[in-house]
DNA sequence: TTTTAATGCGTGCTCGAACACTTTTTTAAA
DNA sequence: TTTAAAAAAGTGTTCGAGCACGCATTAAAA
């Protein structure tokens, strides 16, 4: 059972014609009859036509000019992730022409952002990758861009009624519950349970409270409503001040508080916290192996880490930037990364280095 | 910071010679002065040169043989992951001139397995992925192959003594001090803890003791021997019988029984008497999403099942293979996947269609 | 009828590496 | 010094697809 490959050759020498004209029918390019069009059509049905990407690339030789919209990892290191994932992509794709040019903005300044946008638009790339942290700002220029053709992959953020080529991340919702999910799994007598938004302007970030709907709507539908208390506050502070002051308040509030879950990957700044007042008993779940985040996830005092997995994130949109552009293929309108769970034990498994 | 693409042509030039030349230096073909390769070496490394693989392999257009022994997915669903991993690899790397060929033997039978092992030693395989569940039976093979110079990966089994390119697999140790880790976040009271390795010939199964060592000396490095008592026992029943006898008499005589660690991938077959005896309070971790262990992941009775990620292993062994034989590439001798923690809330993403 | 344009179709070069084959140079033997 | 053999270096074809170019036929315009 040998699997012939087949090429434009022997579809010509079927249908009787050159190799020329069969390239024409394939690639629409007319000045084709109808009937030698639909002979040949036929005919790449009948024996299944695929075309060898290797000869297409290795012809083409055409440059594809990626453009990534992306934070600065030095002043967040969740950042530092995505690039490597990019990174990582890059290297994988050069072979096929891919060049990828990072537009790096602050992501605590919606004015850097809007700068850089502008630029990427300046720079006509073949297509953008981009986390819209700023969805306000965005908007206008996602109009801009599929004004200009240029196709876009969104990750890390998912933002409504705009048509993006592709959405990459975790599903928000299924997140919440599943840090729901495992907290409740240690969690024996009853006690209230806080969702903390730390430091992050939640009137921007839709995701998070998708992720604290998912959580609460666990327990509801678990029937624990009655056993479990869950609240939900913002826990905003200058850089050189810590939580404290208000987690001393809300426990003052809720004694019995016997579980967090923090929504982004600052769990290390409850995790501190914790561990300055030998609060050994609160289960601690958060996002992001990110450093400080591994340090206490190896001292035991965060128990849990859901892993966005930042750097697939990176990876894996420009790889649909790449089969959509280089190797026309369908790409699926979302694109959900897995939910990792991860703990002490298996966290090496999940760091960078493949 | 354009980079220019080496090309052997650029090289040829500047050493003011031919490309035949720096092609034989390349594939130390000989027949060149000594001097001449010194400096063409050179070069190479100056202009950190690299093969453009697209054209090699349009070139080369050679045709690499892979077989895999592995287990028959009719008896044993486990196995169906690990062939659809293949075929995965397999499409991908069809471009490349990979052929796959299948030597299935039954996973219950040394004797189809010295069978088919005979088998690919007559077929002369450019590379070999085997899953070496026979440990004894197999060792005169491997032998074999390397006289015969097959570069062999194995997987899901991991085999000391032997020389393979490639162990790929999860590390048994950690995987059952995760599990430890797990069950011991949902235990409250103290409690008897087992390990129950379920219709398996223990003699044979060096890595599933591996996994009780990995759990039990969790259990000690936390100290929680005086807490939590870990025993562990072979549940070894026929095909129309279920666990039940032995689980009754267990939990006989150790009534504060409150979790089951199963090491393999039957876990499934306890959940049912637990189900069935109606016994909710009693934490179940297991292995590996096969159906039937999907269904009591979703019912509940099951918390948590780690994933070997038995596709991963076939798809990442003839990954291994292919990194080896066609790319050149260095190969590690281990490759561990990650220990997976898989629940119902996070499930979905796990499962097989990428 | 002649000229021009439009359409249909085939030829041949290109991409970079591999390798067979040929040519040139060097070395050794006569 | 000539000649043969061996070593070194160069040339040209191939892989499959893409595409520019050009030739041939037919239709439309002059």
């Amino acid at each position: 059972m040998k699997k012939k490959i087949v090429r434009i050759k022997d579809i010509a020498e079927r249908a009787q014609t050159s190799k020329g004209t069969v390239d024409r029918v394939l690639h629409n390019r007319g000045r084709v009859a109808d009937d030698v069009r639909e002979r040949i059509l036929a005919i790449i049905k009948e024996l299944n036509y695929e075309p060898n990407l290797i000869a297409q690339s290795l012809k083409s030789q055409r440059a594809f000019n990626l453009a990534a919209l992306i934070p600065d990892p030095n002043l967040d290191s969740y950042w530092e992730a995505p690039h490597n994932g990019l990174e990582k992509a890059e290297k994988e794709l050069r072979q096929y022409g891919v060049r990828i040019t990072k537009f790096i903005f602050n992501s605590h300044s919606d004015t850097s952002f809007i700068a850089k946008a502008k630029e990427v638009g300046r720079e006509h790339p073949d297509g953008l990758l981009i986390a819209p942290i700023f969805y306000k700002e965005a908007l206008p220029f996602f109009k801009e861009w599929a004004e200009m053709g240029i196709p876009y992959v969104l990750f890390n953020t998912q933002i409504e009624h705009v048509n993006p080529l592709c959405y990459i991340g975790q599903d928000s919702y299924r997140s919440g519950s599943l840090a729901a999910k495992i907290l409740r799994f240690g969690l024996h007598s009853p006690g209230t349970v806080l969702v903390a938004h730390v430091n992050e302007d939640i009137s921007n970030s839709a995701h998070l409270i998708t992720k604290e709907e998912g959580f609460r709507d666990y327990f509801k539908s678990e029937q624990l409503e009655d056993t479990f208390k869950v609240i939900s506050k913002e826990i905003n502070f200058p850089d050189e001040e810590g939580p404290d002051k208000q987690l001393d308040e809300l426990r003052k509030q809720y004694p019995d508080l016997s579980a967090i879950y923090v929504t982004n990957s600052k769990a290390f700044e409850v995790a501190a916290y914790l561990e300055k007042n030998a609060l050994k008993d609160i289960k601690l779940i958060g996002y992001d192996l990110i450093g400080r985040n591994q340090q206490y996830l190896n001292k035991g005092i965060i128990d849990f880490l859901i892993n966005q997995n930042p750097l697939g994130q990176g990876y894996w949109g420009i790889h649909q930037l790449a089969n959509h552009l280089i190797f026309k293929k369908e790409i699926p309108a979302i694109k959900f990364l897995p939910l990792d769970i991860i703990t002490k034990e298996n966290l090496d498994y999940y760091l960078d280095p493949q």
